[in-house]
DNA sequence: CGTGCTATTTGTTATGATTACAATGCAAAG
DNA sequence: CTTTGCATTGTAATCATAACAAATAGCACG
């Protein structure tokens, strides 16, 4: 885990490639779990010991700002992160609290437009709230 | 202004139309703006003089779990509420900070489904960002 | 090698939304 | 009138996030 691919991304961003930024970019690549700012602090301190709480929320919020990862806020308590750049939606559990990537197949299933009632639209979001998979299964 | 249809709501939805109750849902019903706890309460202090902030924030989370509002997740800061429950998007304007209503003519725009990747779906949510009308026009 | 400059990181402290909790109030039933 | 139980209130706690100032690191230049 060289973390070459990352080094690039940031210095492709106009962002230099600092340790921080460097381990946070790439821990957002290797978990798909929409992890929250402390999660990841409390994931990284390990490999990172001079890590602080401050800056993975500065550094997060330099990366939704260079369109490097997105937040969701889906959950009323913390926003989480996605590396995850392209659009696509998201479902919550409401029983584990998980939320799970859904890959839309079908097209037509998110709503697509520029404008609408004359407001000018620049980012789409979509998600939705249930009973997850596992959470079904496991109610026998 | 006799909130009469509020109070028989309530009831309907097994809940005692107590004065702080039967106006905060008049208030949903006559102001679209989806507003915050605090700012319902802020806008209810006059008419209500002993209201408290903890008693808005209970009867909001009562009347969500009852299915009477819904509760909006787009703003990161605050949680807004809608006193439409019927499914509709919405659209926050990144620079006036306003959430719109959107009313989809077009069904093929919402996503829609009981089931997806196994997850069993039973709420649906979906929002734009970008710059509202008034806010464009205004970028002259 | 040092020096200074700028960007980055850090720790601490503040803020602000939301909740927990205990006390008070109130309305219906006896 | 009392009792009983739910509603409301005020205060204090919690917790995510931001502000801020101090410390540090990277780097151009002499």
């Amino acid at each position: 885990m060289e973390s070459i691919k990352e080094r690039e991304e940031l210095v492709m961003h106009g962002i230099s490639p600092s340790r921080p930024r460097v381990e946070i970019l790439n821990y957002l690549h290797n978990n798909f779990t929409h992890p929250t700012a402390d999660e990841i602090f409390k994931d990284l301190r390990g490999k990172v010991p001079t890590l602080s709480l401050t800056t993975v929320y500065n550094t997060l919020k330099l990366f939704v700002s260079k369109g490097l990862c997105q937040s969701i806020t889906i959950n009323e308590k913390q926003v989480c992160y996605d590396g995850q750049t392209i659009e696509h939606g998201h479902f919550l559990c409401s029983i584990c609290g998980k939320i799970y990537d859904i890959k839309d197949n079908e097209e037509q299933d998110k709503p697509h437009k520029d404008y609408m009632d004359g407001h000018h639209i620049t980012e789409v979001h979509y998600y939705y709230k249930g009973v997850c998979a596992e959470c079904l299964s496991s109610l026998s």
